[in-house]
RNA sequence: GGCCCUUUCGUCUAUCGGCUAGGACAUGAGAUUUUCAUUCUCAGAAGAGGGGUUCGAUUCCCCUAGGGGCUACCA
């Protein structure tokens, strides 16, 4: 049988980076057995809809390269994919539980039940309790039909037979067996808005998409009995997917699972893309924006409750289609590590050429208001990209390159700028000056020699000679910085020094 | 509170009964260097606790403790 798996996120904001994850493992599961990735949005609670992040997440899944072969944005011989358009399909598995006296209907209101659960302690609507409830269980049939011609609200519930053994088997964890008396009477189709709840739905769907492989988060763990007994009522037993629980994503430090809160205060994004909340204005920062390159979130985030088993950790995607296994899926939560992920992404930039990554840092150049010809930009980015995480920091790096510094770092200043260095730099302005072969290797033997025939120090002129041109204590090799500038603009550059500096 | 899942270095993890417990990130030290980085080398750092089973337990079982999740007419 072809797998078959989905992604069902619910477009209530921005996908999170744990949503992204599952997101993943479905796909390298799908794509290494042969099969399709669906994406069904799961839109059944209509009060928590937000525009924009059904959008959002179809972006964020194309930027990671996660391809969708079925689906919301796609297509697919089951559309529609999302279920607000399905609404019509639901009513009849719903009449056929209900028909069988595998569910009932039930009107007690919100409030009431508020009042039970604040009444009762552990209070659950279940086998122990439906008989004093409000239900069409224990109310004579008459009153069942007149209340509903009357035009009552209610919701159906399904009836769980307390005192079985309900297993779930799963992929990662095994064999996971329960007591059918734990569960309660879950509502299956809500009285509010006529649609159905996720449990009904999300199994609906499953079966009618031709899902094998439910692969999800370890919150919906609780909830899998009771999707498999759902199954069973619906004659699906047959034809059930196999599930695969997957561990949280938890927060860097202290306690619970990561959430948007720990991108603010830790200073990472959470979110693959840029979001802006359509009510509140506030924007939260996203991977991609974060000068993150997609191969190296998708290889991150791959590893974080994944390995392949070997010491190899730079996987491509194909890489990880080929090694994905859910059975080395880990069992317990992975706390988030910013710091791998810069790593991760740092180990991808020196991956990637020279001409490539300054085709990106033009981009920013731009920005800047810097025009600069491709091949100069390359060789400036040749030199400092290892120094680089992030094609962002490349200005950092290189900033001097583009600008003449318009200060001059104090503590360097404090350090390196000795009593002699404004004549010794204004003796190299004019040794420069006497240069024709501009190259490092020639400049560079030009001023060893100057300074040896001095008697200088060669820290001490070289780290004046730095301050005076890039303006702090960093960078690479001086000959090549000058090398690129050019001589009047090295020349330049020493005698502002000498000026600023005196 | 109840129920379920889970537990190896600070973090992500390897080990599927034989271990001097391996790798990576992070940290520290050293080397390289005209600066800052990079790079390289080295170092420290773990099997929650207690019971079993076994010739032998990190590995299997039980209990306790810690962590996580669920407990809505939300997903």
């Amino acid at each position: 049988m072809k797998v078959r798996v989905r992604f069902a996120p619910s477009p209530t904001g921005p996908l999170h980076i744990g949503g992204v994850r599952t997101a993943l493992y479905n796909y390298l599961f799908a794509k290494q057995h042969g099969g399709d990735m669906l994406l069904r949005i799961e839109d059944t609670d209509s009060n928590r809809f937000v525009p924009g992040a059904e959008n959002y997440i179809i972006e964020a899944l194309q930027w990671l390269g996660i391809g969708i072969d079925e689906g919301v944005g796609v297509g697919g011989p089951h559309a529609p994919y999302r279920q607000s358009e399905r609404k019509h399909l639901y009513r009849q598995y719903v009449d056929q539980l209900l028909d069988a006296g595998l569910a009932y209907i039930a009107f007690d209101t919100p409030a009431e039940l508020d009042g039970k659960r604040a009444e009762i302690p552990n209070f659950q609507y279940d086998a122990r309790t439906r008989g004093d409830m409000c239900n069409s269980l224990t109310l004579p049939a008459e009153e069942v039909k007149a209340r509903i011609d009357r035009g009552d609200q209610y919701v159906v519930r399904i009836k769980i037979e307390p005192d079985e053994s309900i297993t779930v088997n799963d992929l990662i964890r095994g064999e996971v067996t329960i007591n059918s008396s734990i569960l309660d009477d879950k509502v299956l189709f809500k009285s509010a808005d006529g649609l159905p709840t996720y449990h009904l739905a999300n199994v609906v769907d499953d079966y009618l998409m031709e899902i094998t492989h439910v692969i999800r988060g370890e919150e919906w763990l609780p909830s899998a009995p009771l999707h498999v007994i759902l199954y069973r009522y619906l004659g699906w037993s047959d034809r059930m997917p196999r599930f695969a629980h997957l561990p949280l994503l938890l927060k860097p430090d202290g306690n619970g699972k990561l959430s948007k809160r720990d991108g603010d205060r830790l200073g990472f994004p959470v979110f693959p893309l840029n979001w802006k909340d359509p009510k509140s204005g506030e924007t939260s920062s996203g991977y991609r924006e974060a000068g993150y390159f997609p191969e190296a979130v998708v290889n991150f985030l791959a590893l974080l409750g994944w390995n392949p088993g070997t010491d190899e950790e730079i996987l491509s995607m194909q890489q990880l289609i080929e090694q994905f296994n859910l059975e080395k899926v880990s069992k317990s939560g992975a706390r988030f590590d910013y710091e791998k992920g810069k790593w991760f992404n740092h180990k991808y930039l020196q991956m990637k050429s020279d001409e490539e990554v300054a085709d990106l840092f033009q981009h920013i150049l731009v920005e800047k208001g810097i025009i600069e010809d491709s091949q100069k930009v390359t060789r400036i980015v040749s030199l400092v990209k290892e120094r680089a995480n992030f094609i962002t920091d490349l200005w950092e790096q290189s900033s001097f390159f583009f600008q003449a510094p318009a200060a001059y770092d104090e503590k360097t200043v404090q350090k390196r700028w000795k009593a002699d260095s404004p004549a010794q730099m204004q003796e190299l302005a004019d040794v420069l000056a006497g240069i024709d072969d501009f190259s490092p290797e020639h400049t560079e033997e030009v001023v060893k020699a100057w300074i040896e025939s001095k008697g200088y120090g060669l820290g001490a002129v070289m780290n004046a000679f730095r301050l005076s041109v890039v303006g702090a204590a960093k960078g690479p090799h001086m000959f090549d910085i000058t090398a690129i500038l050019g001589k009047e603009e090295t020349i330049a550059r020493l005698k502002r020094a000498v000026e600023t500096l005196g």
